[in-house]
DNA sequence: CTAGACCCATGATCCAGGTCCAGAGTCAAG
DNA sequence: CTTGACTCTGGACCTGGATCATGGGTCTAG
C-alpha cells in the first residue's frame, strides 16, 4: 500500500482542503502537522495523508476544540493501547461544556426575549425596561 | 436633587462594582465612560451614577453585547427621541443572533453526542467512530 | 530565457478585552 | 514626618488562531 505516494506542494493541499498555506505553516509550527519531507529547493512536499490530517483538524475545529486539544487528539489517535478511551473521554468532556454553553446562552435568550418583549419600543428612555433592566440591581 | 454629590476614587468606585481600576481607565478609553472630574491631584473623582454606569455595561456584556454595541446602547440611552426604539431594535438583534448561537451549538452537540454514543470506549483506533468521522469524508 | 506564479523563513500585526509594569506623585493614619 | 496604600501616565504584553509583509529563491509554460 502506498499512502505516501504522491507530492503535493503546500499551495495544492491549501487548495484541495481548503485552508490557506500561511494555515498549514502556522499547523506545523504549533505541532499540529507532522514536519514534511522537502525537496531539494526546500519546498515542503506532502502525501496524501497530509490532507486527511488537515480535514480532521477542520472538523474537530468545527466540534468546538481547541487546537490544543486537537494536538492531543491526534496524539491519541495514534496511541493503539489508550487511544480510544481516552479519545471518547475528551469526546465527553467537550459534548459537556458545550452543553453548558448552550444552557448558558438559553438563559441570556429567555432573559432578553423577556426584556424585548416588555419594550413597546417608544416613549421615554427611563421607562424603557430595556434600558432599565441594564441600569438597575435587578439581578437575574 | 444631588445626583453628582459624592466623590470617589477609582479605587474605591472599582471595589463596589467589582472590576478592575484598569478596566475603569481602559473603558474610559474607549469612551464606555465619561472623563470624569479630576482633584487638583489628577485623581479621578466618581459620582454615583458611574457605579451604575458601570454595572449597565457589565450586564449588557453579560447579555453579550459587545463593547461597540454596548457604546451605542449608552449613547442611544440618553437620545430621549430615537432612543427607545433603536434600543429595542439593537436588543432584538442581539437576540437573534444568540439565538443562531444556540441552533448552531445544538447541531454540533447533537454531531458530537451521536458519536460519543456509538463509541464503545475500547478497541483500535481505525474503529473509533469518533476518529473515524474526524478522519472519513462523512460531512454532517 | 523569461515572466508570472509559486514557495521559503522570519517576524509583525490583527482582533477583543483587557492586564501589567515602571517610575513618579499623593493621601491618610499614626 | 514617615510609611504604606493608593493613583497617575504611557506603553508593553496577553490569549488564540491565524494573517500579512518583506525580501528573497524556485518552478514551469511559452
Amino acid at each position: 500500500m502506498d499512502t505516501q505516494t504522491s507530492s503535493l506542494t503546500i499551495g495544492a493541499v491549501a487548495k484541495r482542503v481548503g485552508v490557506a498555506i500561511d494555515t498549514i505553516r502556522y499547523y506545523e509550527r504549533e505541532g499540529l502537522l507532522p514536519e514534511p519531507v522537502r525537496r531539494a529547493s526546500g519546498y515542503r512536499s506532502y502525501g496524501e495523508g497530509t490532507i486527511a490530517q488537515l480535514r480532521f483538524i477542520r472538523r474537530a475545529k468545527d466540534l468546538g476544540f481547541t487546537l490544543e486539544e486537537i494536538r492531543e487528539l491526534l496524539a491519541l489517535s495514534a496511541d493503539r493501547q489508550r487511544g480510544v478511551k481516552a479519545v471518547k473521554q475528551r469526546a465527553q468532556q467537550r459534548l459537556a461544556a458545550i452543553e453548558l454553553r448552550i444552557t448558558e446562552l438559553q438563559r441570556v435568550r429567555d432573559g432578553l426575549a423577556q426584556l424585548v418583549e416588555s419594550c413597546p419600543g417608544h416613549g421615554k428612555p427611563e421607562e424603557c425596561p430595556i434600558l432599565r433592566a441594564l441600569s438597575d440591581e435587578a439581578v437575574s
